[in-house]
DNA sequence: CTTGACACCGTAGTGCGGTACGGGGTGCAT
DNA sequence: ATGCACCCCGTACCGCACTACGGTGTCAAG
């Protein structure tokens, strides 16, 4: 079974526009189509757009989210140098999830000091803040 | 020993334009400043700026950073309130943290198949989407 | 007391990531 | 064969987060 563009829009919670907007972009690959008719999308297709809607609020660029995605399509070719991207990706993600880290860190001790009913007035948040680049 | 704009900047990597534009947004208070004079930031300034910077590469808008920081402004006066928001923000880091441990595990995946010489056809990239939200 | 680097302000422009619109075409249902 | 919902395309527009610009003011060093 194949879908609409509305399909999968509604699926994804996304527009129809924006679906053909990461078409045009390069992000999701041009569906079958049988000679200027309507796209007609395999059920997958859903979890691509999903895939780049959380990636997005994970701080990923649109230009970021493709690369992430071409790691498989010309993996068979170039094998070592999909292996050096991915890796560099995964420092990155390692790096966000530091830092998400010591933002809960310090929210956590924002909320047990509000337990605590002192004030705040020295900053936890700033201590979410190491100083390594 | 009091900073001036531009050396704020350049400690933070940012343009002098850029603070500008957070504070005219509300998201760094004003700094003391003689009557017309120039700005003159305490030193902590780079470290709020540098905490903005991180907050957005992980997928934070300037609204909720925003947020984020009131958090520490008023909290003498409504304290539940900023315990449920820090709550909700928490959960909020918790789903990113989540996220990316699944893209990361997607990636290594990747690696590993890499590794293998396989042509990695069926994609592990689409593993890093579980279907709940 | 001038000079040059930097700061001040407001406004306009940029790039990203969509979103809306208008004028059509398609396709199935009645 | 006539609706009607949905799709096609291109182009224009939008909000966010800056970034650049241009004309003026400040100030410390020489």
């Amino acid at each position: 079974m194949t879908l609409t563009i509305g399909q999968v829009a509604r699926q994804c919670g996304v527009g129809v526009e924006t679906i053909r907007f990461y078409e045009r972009e390069g992000l999701i690959t041009q569906p079958s189509r049988p000679e200027f008719g309507f796209r007609k999308y395999p059920p997958d297709a859903v979890r691509w757009v999903r895939f780049i809607q959380r990636a997005k609020a994970l701080g990923f660029s649109l230009r970021e989210i493709k690369d992430l995605l071409s790691l498989r399509v010309d993996s068979a070719t170039t094998c070592d140098a999909v292996k050096g991207r991915a890796e560099a990706k995964i420092a990155d993600i390692e790096k966000k999830i530091v830092h998400l880290q010591e933002m809960k860190r310090a929210l956590v001790k924002l909320t047990v000091a509000c337990r605590g009913k002192r004030p705040t007035s020295e900053c936890p948040i700033l201590e979410a803040l190491g100083d390594e680049d």
